[in-house]
DNA sequence: CCCGGTAGTTGAATCGTTTCAACAACCGAC
DNA sequence: GTCGGTTGTTGAAACGATTCAACTACCGGG
């Protein structure tokens, strides 16, 4: 019935073990030489006793909280976050790893959105943060990079700041995307995009413009229709590129996020045709259910546990004061096939 | 470029004021008497220095770390976590309001749950926990209860083990749904169900019955199909459903969840039927992705953030050591009703 | 035999708070 | 004028670890 945390401290090892309370340190730490006989009394002492050393203690004196800090948006019901499960898990297992732990907290994106950071740095509850979803010149970025606090993004900002960071290769993924639809014979591909604002959907679509050019097929300005990240959004884009002549009416369209794809699909099937049969159509997340659809979608899906632990590496190495060996990682993501991408009449 | 928190202690505010340190923590505190016009130039000199306290020195000293613990377990690629976002965020959201944080972690389902558990309370890292995706018998709750540490679950256990927790109320969810269906017109309705061994399978399995023997309809045991929570499971189940002969075959079906509510109704499709007109499907959870399904689909939502604040709300009051003046917690989930139910033949 | 260096160990200072015990100053009551 | 009680303030002792400086023993080299 110990209400609180363990009330064995180091003094009580050091008592048993019949060495002062530095000698157990030492022994804990490895950081000082300890003769074996006394290493071993110790390190029995301390797990006859189910010693821990208290965290609070040890930050205290060795300013560390061996914490990593991470916040996220809350986004409106339908522009869910599929991918914080995963990523979130994938952080918090590689920080175990290394003897430290995951601090949640929340950020307004609007207003001040740097100031629950500054309250972690100044208590001192955290050692470095992880950043996800920034966007260009986000505030937050300019905030730690001007106090010089260990953090790593999971995403890019913009070309001037110099700051660590892991990306998933938009550009490369959706260029893949249309590569698959050119093998597979569709020579007019339409591009659901979001707005020129954002970055993220720059990079995706600079792919859809790579792979139309390395394939000698100039741009048709009307297949590409830039719109907001909705179901509905996507369905009226969808609507849109069928409503061009028979002879310009693209025979496949990829979509930069799979929210949009599935707005795309509901159209044609309101059109009262087949994604996959009658036009292809292309996602891009790979959420859970996109293999449930009907037809299931073909999307690009990203490594987000891969990104979790390359992340969580890069900002336990700064915070240890290493040199990153590379500090703008690209990670591609994969494509993965299913029936909504078809031939161009098969 | 204070690369380590802020070098502003209390020291630094009780100088600048020109009283003890013991004033300033009084004043910041409200735990003593302090005439006005100190406390005016205390709170004055904390402000222009930008004073916040160290969490780890209040932490060793007070014996509390303000920190809540969180672990999850990570599920299969289809098994995903709809609801992590939200829950995570609400709780976040309350435990600031009150001055605290979330610690997130990882713990094995297998071998020994308790472990991080374990860890994390000797560490002095937490004050209390939050459990979820519970089970009969759930270890981590046999420890917590042992140990008589604070922890609030969302989810039940079995009816022996007195601990607070909230649930969402399955059992009335469902009957909801099933009344839903029996208003519509419809006498013979499917169950697709989870095996006996589910606890939560079982309190939403009680509401289809129960809402059948309120409506006087005896429930035929060919219309309940016991599976696992899979999308291809639901489909098989939907196919044994439509094999029975037409004069026992259901005319709509609830599935308790909304994975297999999917395999359901891709398998009407597969025969040739229209959900919502041919027979009426209706889920459980309200997936994000439930309302954009060919028919968008009928389903329970979970008060997710509600569970997330009441959970917290209810951890801080035990922490506190108040008395809970309502330990067992059931919220109503709610019916949203959209095309994948219709009449029996509208 | 003396000296310098290393291995092994320890006492004590320190990190930045909270809080106890002590005390001064003042007030009103008798 | 003395006494008891409140109000306001402070010095110092914790909390439980890390780590510096100091010390002892011992070893080998000159």
């Amino acid at each position: 019935m110990t209400k609180k945390g363990s009330e064995v401290t180091i003094r009580d090892v050091a008592r048993r073990a019949g060495v002062s309370i530095a000698t157990v340190s030492y022994v804990l730490n490895e950081s000082a030489p300890i003769s074996e006989a006394t290493r071993r009394r110790v390190l029995a002492a301390a797990a006859e006793l189910g010693y821990r050393p208290s965290a609070l203690a040890r930050g205290l004196r060795a300013r560390e909280s061996r914490t990593l800090g991470y916040s996220w948006h809350q986004r409106p019901p339908d522009y869910w976050h599929p991918i914080l499960d995963r990523f979130l898990y994938s952080m918090a297992e590689t920080a175990e790893a290394h003897g430290y732990h995951i601090l949640t907290f929340t950020h307004s994106p609007h207003g001040r959105p740097w100031e629950a950071y500054e309250d972690l740095i100044l208590t001192g509850r955290v050692d470095g943060f992880i950043l996800s979803e920034t966007n260009e010149n986000d505030e937050r970025i300019r905030y730690l990079l001007d106090r010089g606090f260990p953090f790593v993004a999971f995403g890019r900002a913009n070309d001037e700041w110099d700051f660590p960071y892991v990306d998933v290769d938009g550009e490369a993924g959706v260029q893949t995307a249309v590569e698959h639809l050119l093998a597979l014979g569709h020579r007019r591909i339409g591009c659901i995009a979001w707005p020129e604002t954002s970055l993220t959907g720059r990079y995706r679509y600079q792919g859809y413009v790579n792979a139309l050019e390395n394939a000698d097929i100039p741009v048709d300005p009307a297949w590409v229709v830039r719109t907001e990240h909705t179901e509905a959004a996507g369905r009226a884009a969808m609507h849109t590129l069928l409503s061009l002549p028979p002879e310009r009416r693209p025979t496949a369209v990829v979509a930069i996020s799979d929210l949009m794809a599935i707005g795309a699909m509901n159209a044609l099937h309101e059109a009262g045709l087949t994604p996959g049969e009658d036009i292809a159509v292309v996602g891009f997340d790979d959420i859970p259910t996109a293999q449930y659809l009907r037809p299931p979608l073909t999307s690009l899906r990203q490594p987000i546990a891969e990104v979790g632990k390359r992340v969580v590496e890069m900002l336990l190495a700064l915070i240890r004061g290493e040199e990153l060996p590379e500090r703008r990682v690209l990670l591609p993501p994969r494509l993965i096939v299913r029936a909504s991408s078809g031939g161009p009449k098969a």
